[in-house]
DNA sequence: AGTAAAATTGTATGTGCGTACAAAAAACTG
DNA sequence: CAGTTTTTTGTACGCACATACAATTTTACT
């Protein structure tokens, strides 16, 4: 009978793997790529310094799953709003706030997040994660916009929301609120008066 | 008599500085900050490798004159093409571009951009020369569209020229001249009929 | 030419990192 | 409880890096 023996090895092996994912993932807000180290991650899971490469295979892995994470997070975070709105408008209204949690908005965060997204632009497997990332959002974008509204602005949402989290690294007066109603202004200003009252119609 | 060879001292300890921090310039713009090392620095410049401390107090010298010189030669284009505009949509027009030249918009050096991004809002010393950059931009931008444009406007357009560059990393089909005319549509759309009409004017 | 100063080289030192691995501890089985 | 496997620990190795420094070469000046 080694039924229930395996079951037990997989089930410790999966918390583990989850526990130093979510560790990394800790570490990695607080300190960035840079200083997302093998004993860090440990340390903060709990965990002796050796027990990463008992469960992965190397660091990578650990980083790789650790963005992954860190998507799923986001993405969820937007999903949940998009559900809950009712008009294109709002559902616009969500994915912008959505990208702009107020808890999470902060320079520390905004660093870490540069930092991985400069070694997305250096590394294939991490530009991989990050185009489907990206194109997710751009297709929340577009399908919010409607059809007839023009590619560009798309283009210059996700580039206003990108940008503004790159300021944040740098700039201490950034709000959550003003970056999103910024952004919500522009895009209103961009469309014609048939599109805001389609979109605010539902 | 050591006024000659004071001279010359100097002479070539700025010729020395001036090469080293090119180097690491050139070698930035390829490796990013993280591939940044003195070795590499030194052997750009075609010295060997324990130079760099002759002539520098430590690596973050050099590394802060080279954000200084990066600066500069950004700053610099674009006051170039802001002394050739004539009106004030020639101006912004002239800020877009200059922010995005042909040959410097590639996902390698945006890669390297967006890893001294996110050392900027780690070390405060990188973060103050950001800063500067920033408020000079800002500043530009204000005044290309004249008194009486909403201060949001030149956010979403800072925004939108970092955000793009922050894209440029993972996206390997952006390119300069796509980028400009979105930013100047996207601008274009949000500015009430007599404001376009007087910064195309003079 | 000769000598003092400056400039450059090559190497040594200490640090922090990822990873490998043997030993110890814990958990499970019959 | 003894035996076996799984899990965890602590440490050790190799590597890359920034920096320090003694040795060597080059330059400047009389």
């Amino acid at each position: 009978m080694n039924k229930p023996l395996r079951k037990l090895r997989t089930t410790i092996e999966d918390l583990r793997r989850r526990e130093l994912i979510a560790a990394a993932h800790r570490v990695f807000m607080q300190h960035g790529l840079g200083g997302l180290t093998t004993q860090r991650i440990c340390a903060e899971a709990g965990l002796s310094a050796g027990i990463l490469t008992y469960y992965f295979k190397g660091k990578d892995e650990v980083l790789l799953a650790m963005v992954r994470l860190n998507n799923r997070i986001l993405s969820q975070d937007v999903a949940a709003r998009l559900r809950a709105a009712q008009t294109p408008w709002a559902r616009l209204e969500a994915i912008v706030a959505g990208n702009f949690p107020e808890t999470v908005f902060t320079p520390t965060v905004a660093a870490a997040w540069l930092s991985l997204c400069a070694e997305s632009g250096v590394r294939p497997p991490f530009r991989r994660l990050q185009q489907i990332f990206y194109a997710r959002l751009r297709s929340n974008i577009s399908a919010a916009l409607g059809p007839g509204v023009p590619e560009a602005l798309t283009m210059t949402i996700a580039a206003m929301i990108d940008g503004f989290w790159l300021r944040r690294a740098s700039d201490a007066r950034l709000t959550s609120s003003l970056v999103v109603g910024v952004i919500l202004q522009a895009v209103a200003a961009q469309l014609t008066p048939e599109d805001r009252a389609r979109m605010a119609g539902g």
